[in-house]
RNA sequence: GUGGGUGUAGCUCAGCUGGUAGAGCACCUGGUUGUGGUCCAGGAAGUCGCGGGUUCAAGUCCCGUCACUCACCCCA
């Protein structure tokens, strides 16, 4: 049998130049959680299938249909994580993370996986950056958590996206407007599996986008008319926050997310330019999460963020890569013991802190100075037999073209009085 | 999971009503015995997604299948 493999269906994977373009936006996103006072926490990627069930919520089609499930050697039930939010919980609370300053602020970043059908931005490993802050209902933490994900996306230069943003109430009002919007719901024309998600989670029906549903759901009660004193004024008060972190956004009272979890504060980020995916992060409130698990009762919000759309929002908008990593000098050895040297040097450059390639292989000069070129370093370094001999080393300036000539051990420190100089030689422009 | 579209060189694509595969970019070599980005010349590279079928003949028509893609569902 011979043949070749192919990825996994529905799973992304990011090539040189593209990756680098992924690695600086999941960075990009991470850099304002640190910002905000958020600590890197690194999990499992595979947890108990109970753990999702019980908090992610088995009526969810998330839970119920989209779950890597598997049983190991012993016998145990795993799910590879879809979300982020439970497996925080769990390691909260397994190491008592609560007991210390509260809020506990946290935020990771990593791959989540989802047996979806493929499209673009909706992929079977997703990637997402996401944070959590335990232990507050203060409604400046709300704020916050939505100002952070907003930071991210306006930090990788987004512009065209909006903030959706609405409350869900919490375990004293949902109860009756649940009531009240299935006793509204009975009354429509609405197909078998519409039924059925009316059954288990009245408030998703409001969230379809097909028309003919659309149309028998305008005179629907909304959640944002019957919340309950407490959480209309916390409401209230997210929303002035807001206003001093400098964010605008629009009311969504249909806004609803697929997780049960969901409480109070609510919001999606979507962008205009990705279609039917456009949700490129959001999150809210869990108030009763963590008590579900097993825990202490703290509430809790975060977000998710989605890496690989960030990515798409952002080639969408056209907008200019960011910069690439390129080396800062590509050594070039003319014979055998000029490559030594040239080995030599560079280890000198890298142990320096400067980004060092060389060429390899006996390619000549000419093909060695297109490898120069294309590596994007500013400088090319070459040692010829004459140099070699010398001790000397040709440092010519890729970008001006002009070449001097110096000892080899003044390399390192000419290169870096020299790097911050003018732009760095982009690899792809 | 449901419905539509597409699958030709590494990439982007052209191949009209079936006659036995092309371009641009990228790559390699040379023009320049030790100098890149431009230019010129040459070269390598394709099971035409895969499997069947119709036909003297299939990249082209038919069926199936897989992948990608758009929308629904759902969500990041």
């Amino acid at each position: 049998m011979r043949g070749t493999f192919t990825a996994p269906k529905g799973v992304p994977e990011y090539l040189p130049p593209a990756s680098g373009e992924f690695l600086a936006v999941r960075e990009g996103l991470a850099e304002q959680a640190r910002l905000a006072g958020y600590e890197y926490i690194e999990l499992p990627v595979f947890e108990d299938h109970a753990l999702f069930a019980r908090g992610v919520g088995e009526s969810t089609d998330v839970v119920s249909k989209e779950m890597y499930s598997f049983t190991d050697r012993a016998g145990r039930l795993l799910a590879l994580r879809p979300e982020g939010t439970a497996g925080v919980m769990r390691s909260v609370i397994e190491h008592g993370l609560f007991r210390g300053q509260l809020p506990v602020k946290l935020y990771y970043a990593g791959a989540f996986f989802r047996a979806e059908r493929p499209q673009r931005g909706r992929y079977r490993q997703l990637q997402q950056v996401g944070l959590e802050a335990i232990g507050s209902e203060d409604p400046a933490v709300d704020a916050e958590v939505v100002a952070v994900a907003d930071l991210g996306f306006r930090a990788l230069g987004l512009t065209r996206y909006e903030l959706q943003l609405t409350s869900l109430g919490c375990a004293a009002c949902r109860p009756d407007y649940r009531q009240l919007l299935t006793d509204y719901l009975a009354g429509l024309d609405l197909d078998e599996a519409t039924r059925e998600r009316a059954r288990l989670n009245p408030l998703r029906v409001l969230d379809d986008k097909r028309e003919q549903v659309q149309r028998q759901l305008a005179g629907a009660p909304l959640m944002a008319d019957h919340l309950c004193a407490e959480c209309r004024a916390h409401y209230d008060e997210v929303r002035e926050h807001l206003r001093e972190h400098g964010i605008s956004w629009v009311e969504a009272p249909r806004l609803v997310r697929g997780l049960d979890y969901y409480t109070r504060t609510t919001f999606e980020f979507a962008h205009e330019l990705l279609g039917a995916q456009s949700g490129i992060g959001g999150g809210g409130r869990y108030d009763g999460l963590m008590a579900a698990l097993g825990g202490p009762d703290l509430s809790g919000i975060g977000f998710g963020i989605g890496t690989d759309r960030t990515l798409l929002a952002r080639e969408a908008e056209g907008l200019a890569p960011l910069a690439p990593a390129a080396v800062a000098v590509f050594g070039i050895g003319l014979g055998d013991a000029a490559r030594r040297q040239v080995t030599a040097v560079v280890a000198r450059l890298r142990a320096a802190g400067v980004a060092a390639d060389m060429a390899f292989g006996r390619r000549g000069l000419k093909g060695a100075m297109k490898a120069a070129d294309r590596s994007g370093a500013r400088w090319a370094m070459i040692i010829g037999d004459a140099e070699e001999a010398a001790g000397t080393v040709q440092l010519k300036d890729l970008k001006a073209g002009h070449q001097t000539e110096m000892p080899a051990s003044d390399v390192p420190g000419y290169v870096a009085r020299h790097q911050s100089e003018g732009t760095t030689h982009a690899a792809h422009p």
